[in-house]
RNA sequence: GUGUCCGUAGCUCAGCUGGAUAGAGCAACGGCCUUCUAAGCCGUGGGUCGGGGGUUCGAAUCCCUUCGGGCACGCCA
């Protein structure tokens, strides 16, 4: 369907065009004083010099040229120049109608179909998720949506970190502990137990006990070292150990993830393409772009237009071992091969904008990716605390992603039967988790990913005023309703749209009419913030229209059908939108 | 030091491909529940858009400069 805009625009082009002027200068946007109109032009002042002509003279010409227009109401020329405009009824009407019929409320489909392969998550095996990986998932999470609605094939990757020193020092404190078990025996040739030799909490224990070990004593971080050698290099023992520790690590990063409704399609991780990794580094010797500088094999990755100095991308180090760069090329390299994507998104923290800005380059220059190939790095900003500074527990430590979400949870149920003294313990108990996780998750969309945020959970879960929960009351506010109407024996089908009766009900229109622009807009610009602003106006004007209108009472059967129709789209944009940004509405709150 | 992002109400943030009186939410104060969920609605107060200069008929928005802050700048990820 076309846009609601771009139609109206399509309109003024036509009174610009019919005045004699360039019909470029029509475009519409909505107005910024409602007070005084709908929309509004200002191309007239823009044509101004161009036609040496006073703005005021060009808006009245135009304006005459558009008096029996079937989509305005009313076009006045105002000084200096703006046109502002109204929109007929009834041309409202026949959009939100329309709108209500077509696939997708009338978004359209892309132009062309792209593969994305969406990079996010990026948490490390045995160790736990903490609030720095919250942002990775929740706004990757919703871009994925967004860009599925949108009509692209997405492919969500973890991208675990499941391949560095971290493993070889799990390995080296096992052997400590346990220096019995059979992986540590080399002569060993049976098969290898099923069950790991350790659980989820004594993973997340070893972890951080190996590594102060490591940072304390030389000799324990290399026999680190050499573990994860050994490792990659295929040791029996080491490789079931690993397998133990991925099983166990990946079944609760799982469970983690599923708890923010957050799902991979790929679980893979850099121990994936560490096969490539020689092939890869060949392949850029080969073509000359690799050096050696400083004991390392590097590329140079310097354009003229830089405006800083960009360090050449190191590929392997000094000690002849791969790094971050490295894993990330042959990662690239596999999802270009192997998943054919058109598109790579990464999205990680700001800070590495550097990392991927050289990793990049280096894939274009050596044709890893095709020329036509789309590389785009999103880097969110930090979660700071109240005080501004990096988001710490009240013992200055980092938090669980487990009990932020449990604490979420909890003050939600506390509130929830504080407000419901009908609700069974399990109904309470799905509510808060449902609300909570809206409250965490439009926290975090609402602002614009690229910025830090001030992460306050007495704010979020306050719930009143521009939050997720006040979207979801909005939501459960028009079932209430609708389920109300129905007891009373009311149609939900065969429901015709009649013209707006009041200001409330026009405005709750001309919201919905512009559903397909913002959703296509949040789209190419990965922008799910826009999704909530949206979604908060809506909200907004579906609560003027419910004070302002009794539907339930109400006896023409005409003029109620009509709001139970504008009633059900106003539901169904709303679910949308918030099933885009990765979470759902309970029935009753 | 170089680069980069940011600085908008007491607090948290929109707005930034230039347009009319700079918007929300929270906090403060005042109204609205016998009637579809008051987690709501209506209203009041609160701003030299960090400072200065420029471009323009018009600048929070574009350019320059300055101050303040975050972050990044070769073998971590």
């Amino acid at each position: 369907m076309e846009k609601f805009l771009d139609l109206i625009s399509g309109e003024m082009k036509k009174g610009f065009s019919l005045a004699g002027y360039e019909e470029e200068l029509g475009k519409v946007t909505v107005s910024n004083r409602p007070d005084l109109c709908e929309y509004q032009c200002n191309g007239a002042m823009a044509g101004a010099k161009k036609y040496h002509k006073a703005p005021i003279a060009i808006a009245q010409e135009v304006a005459a040229q558009l008096e029996d227009s079937a989509v305005f109401a009313e076009v006045s020329a105002v000084a200096p120049g703006f046109l502002n405009l109204k929109i007929k009824d009834s041309f409202v009407r026949d959009y939100v109608a329309q709108m209500a019929e077509a696939e997708k409320f009338g978004l359209n489909p892309p132009e062309r179909e792209k593969t994305i392969v969406l990079d996010y998550g990026g948490p490390n095996v045995a160790k736990p998720l903490h609030v720095g990986h919250l942002r990775s998932a929740v706004i990757g999470e919703s871009i994925k949506r967004i860009c599925r609605y949108n009509g692209h094939r997405v492919i969500g990757d973890v991208h675990l970190g499941d391949w560095g020193l971290q493993m070889g020092l799990i390995i080296t404190e096992l052997r400590e502990r346990q220096p019995e078990l059979v992986y540590f025996d080399e002569a060993y040739e049976g098969e290898y137990p099923a069950e790991a030799p350790f659980t989820v909490s004594e993973l997340e224990e070893i972890y951080p006990a190996a590594s102060g070990k490591s940072k304390a004593d030389p000799d324990y971080k290399e026999a680190a070292l050499q573990a994860t050698l050994e490792l990659q290099r295929g040791r029996r023992g080491y490789r079931a150990l690993w397998r133990h520790i991925m099983d166990v690590s990946v079944a609760d990063l799982k469970k983690n993830y599923a708890s923010l409704d957050v799902e991979f399609d790929l679980w893979k991780g850099e121990s994936d393409v560490s096969p490539l990794i020689p092939g890869l580094v060949e392949r850029l010797k080969e073509q000359g772009l690799a050096h050696e500088s400083e004991g390392a094999l590097v590329v140079d990755v310097k354009e003229e237009t830089d405006t800083k100095e960009i360090p050449p991308c190191i590929i392997l180090k000094s000690d002849g071992a791969a790094l971050y760069a490295t894993t990330d090329l042959a990662t690239i390299q596999d999802r270009v091969e192997n998943l054919h994507a058109d598109e790579l998104i990464y999205l990680t923290d700001k800070r590495q904008e550097m990392h991927f800005l050289q990793v990049f380059r280096v894939a274009r220059k050596a044709g890893i990716v095709k020329p036509e190939t789309q590389m785009r790095h999103i880097g969110f900003g930090t979660m700071n605390g109240k005080d501004g500074k990096p988001f710490k527990t009240r013992e200055g430590g980092v938090m669980r992603l487990e009990y932020l979400v449990r604490d979420i949870e909890e003050e939600m149920y506390r509130k929830v039967v504080e407000s419901r003294q009908d609700i069974s313990e399990e109904e309470a108990r799905k509510t808060a988790k449902i609300i909570g996780l809206s409250a965490l998750k439009y926290g975090d969309l609402s602002n614009q990913a690229s910025k830090d945020y001030i992460f306050d959970i007495d704010r979020f879960t306050s719930f009143e005023g521009d939050t997720g929960p006040y979207i979801l009351y909005t939501i459960v506010r028009i079932k209430s309703i609708l389920n109300r109407y129905r007891e009373m024996g009311g149609e939900l089908s065969g429901l015709a749209f009649l013209d707006p009766e009041n200001a409330p009900q026009k405005e709750l229109m001309m919201q919905l009419a512009g559903f397909n622009a913002m959703m296509e807009n949040a789209g190419q610009e990965t922008a799910p913030h826009k999704v909530c602003a949206y979604i908060y106006d809506l909200a907004n004007a579906f609560n003027k229209f419910y004070h302002e209108t009794k539907i339930i009472s109400e006896e023409d059967p005409g003029r109620k059908g009509s709001w139970i129709a504008l009633l059900i789209l106003t539901r169904d944009v709303l679910e949308t939108c918030i099933g885009v940004l990765g979470f759902s509405a309970p029935d009753r709150m």
